[in-house]
DNA sequence: GTGATTGCAAATTTTTTGCAAGATA
DNA sequence: TATCTTGCAAAAAATTTGCAATCAC
């Protein structure tokens, strides 16, 4: 196990707890994957953890648990244009690269950027919805060099 | 037909034989209806034609359609949680609102924060990508009242 | 021990594919 | 007519469900 997953796995166990839910094994290797990861579909979690050798964890088994983790906030759906599903951990808010080719996603830190996207947006009111987050992809394709 | 597609449609069937395709039924159908729904999934689509009675195009085809106009630029893939693919008629630069309980989208216009954000992250270089657009969602539920 | 959680297998949902038949220019 | 497109049906891919078995607390 990465010793930085050490902290952090002190952190996910509370943030367990405090939600009443148990800490399961198969919910420490999926975040485990996903702390890894940064950013991945249930089979990527799926495939992490059989390279690992380590315990395997059903695919239903990880859809469920990245489901119920993005619900209590610990992991946030991503937006994908390959009609599969994508989560990220949540860390600071950032924005997103997305490699359209390879539907693979990075972070982009850009505080000022967002702090003058929020700004402007707050100011706005939208009939019937309550803005929850905003969400910017920077939507790329790979260089060849 | 609505009207106002009237002249859409010939709009539309120039850009066709731009790229050597054929103003097939099919394709004007999806078109109509892409036309008139802004932004849809391929089973919407197919909804929409079957709720008109008009000719009804294969769930196949509507698939089809809808991927190769995208990739000649007439539709734009969107960016969902659910994993569906929807596609949105492009216009004008816009950002968007994304319903994320009934996965509806809106569009939202606001040249001056597009031109902003553009003109900052123009300056950023990512290596090893190249950037094709910059995608923003607000991401909201709707409001009971 | 008890209730929450998982595995398993089957069912659903969404999208893609291959190829013969049909339509467009 | 020659080529591009579509329909159809089957396959693939992705996700969900139900329930009995198991595990964490």
């Amino acid at each position: 196990m990465d010793s930085e997953f050490l902290a952090e796995k002190e952190r996910f166990v509370s943030r367990l707890k405090k939600h009443g839910m148990k800490a399961t094994h198969q919910r420490m290797a999926v975040h485990e994957a996903m702390f890894a990861l940064g950013h991945a579909s249930a089979d990527m979690v799926c495939e992490y953890l059989i390279s690992r050798g380590g315990p395997a964890v059903t695919t239903a088994s990880v859809y469920n648990i990245l489901g119920e983790l993005s619900s209590i906030g610990v992991y946030r759906r991503r937006f994908s244009s390959n009609n599969k599903m994508y989560f990220d951990v949540t860390t600071s808010p950032h924005l997103h690269l997305y490699d359209k080719e390879n539907h693979m996603f990075k972070d982009v830190f850009d505080d000022e950027l967002l702090e003058m996207i929020e700004s402007r947006l707050r100011r706005r009111r939208f009939r019937g919805y309550s803005v929850d987050s905003v969400d910017i992809q920077l939507v790329c394709h790979p260089t060849r060099n």
